[in-house]
DNA sequence: CTAAGGTCTGTAGCAGATACAGGCTCAAGG
DNA sequence: CCTTGAGCCTGTATCTGCTACAGACCTTAG
């Protein structure tokens, strides 16, 4: 007993790469790129993180997960440390971003039917002549 | 008349770019990436480009636009290049392909429900309270 | 004491462009 | 003939989102 009460066990890098699946390279890459704030140090220079750090990353591996940019993650978090960020504005950013997402499926979707279309009409044989390239070529 | 008959007219780097609608740079960068071959030089070493570069370079646009990586485009023009390639070899490709186009569209189809299920619960209003931030918290 | 492992920093690499700096060359106008 | 501006040349930097590696520390176990 009589640990210090701001988080209950530190952890260096590698720790806190396990506590969440993120990549240990990428922690410290989150760090420079101003999504993760750069931790305390112990006397040897060693990074020490908090449970605080974990939930820290966890938000940021959740919304790259769903997609949002690093740029997207700063203006969130910009948001919620500010203490004061309201609904309506992490609606915009999260409704801005769902069009994204919804622009690249249609995208996407017009390239699966014209992709797929061509490759229906290929013989698969061994004849030179071939839809795929003949969409291509002219 | 007497113009030599490789190509009809030809042309340089800019006129390249708007006779394809693509970027002057990015010619150079196919260049250098191994999608557009070295063009001849003029006397002072200008680029000298003809109708068969339009078409390469048509060819690249379209498979881009397809969404093939730069490395499946290497693939397919060296099939063609070759002039032996067969209708299955390239099928192969265009198969892979699709298939990535297909499970980037789940991804992303996974995202989209995600995203739009949880912005829909926000009231966007002025509380601090916002379910995409909860979603993201824990 | 030594060896193995962790951590530190800076830096290079990937895709796929895009842009810009600094130097040539070329064509037209005065 | 000379200047001016446009176009071309090359190499290099930038961007996003990581990932990885080299070389130098530090720490811990045997």
């Amino acid at each position: 007993m009589g640990k210090d009460h701001p988080s209950v066990k530190p952890m260096q890098r590698a720790a806190l790469a396990r506590a969440t699946g993120c990549n240990l390279e990428t922690i410290r890459y989150y760090e420079t790129v101003g999504v993760m704030p750069d931790p305390p140090r112990d006397p040897n220079g060693y990074r020490s993180y908090g449970e605080d750090h974990v939930r820290r990353l966890r938000f940021v591996m959740r919304a790259r997960d769903l997609g949002f940019s690093l740029e997207e993650i700063r203006g969130l978090l910009s948001l919620v440390d500010s203490h004061n960020q309201t609904c309506a504005e992490v609606k915009e950013i999260a409704t801005a971003h769902l069009k994204d997402v919804q622009d690249k499926i249609v995208d996407l979707q017009r390239i699966e039917r014209a992709l797929s279309d061509t490759v229906a009409q290929c013989s698969g044989t061994e004849v030179p002549e071939c839809p795929v390239l003949d969409a291509l070529l002219d």
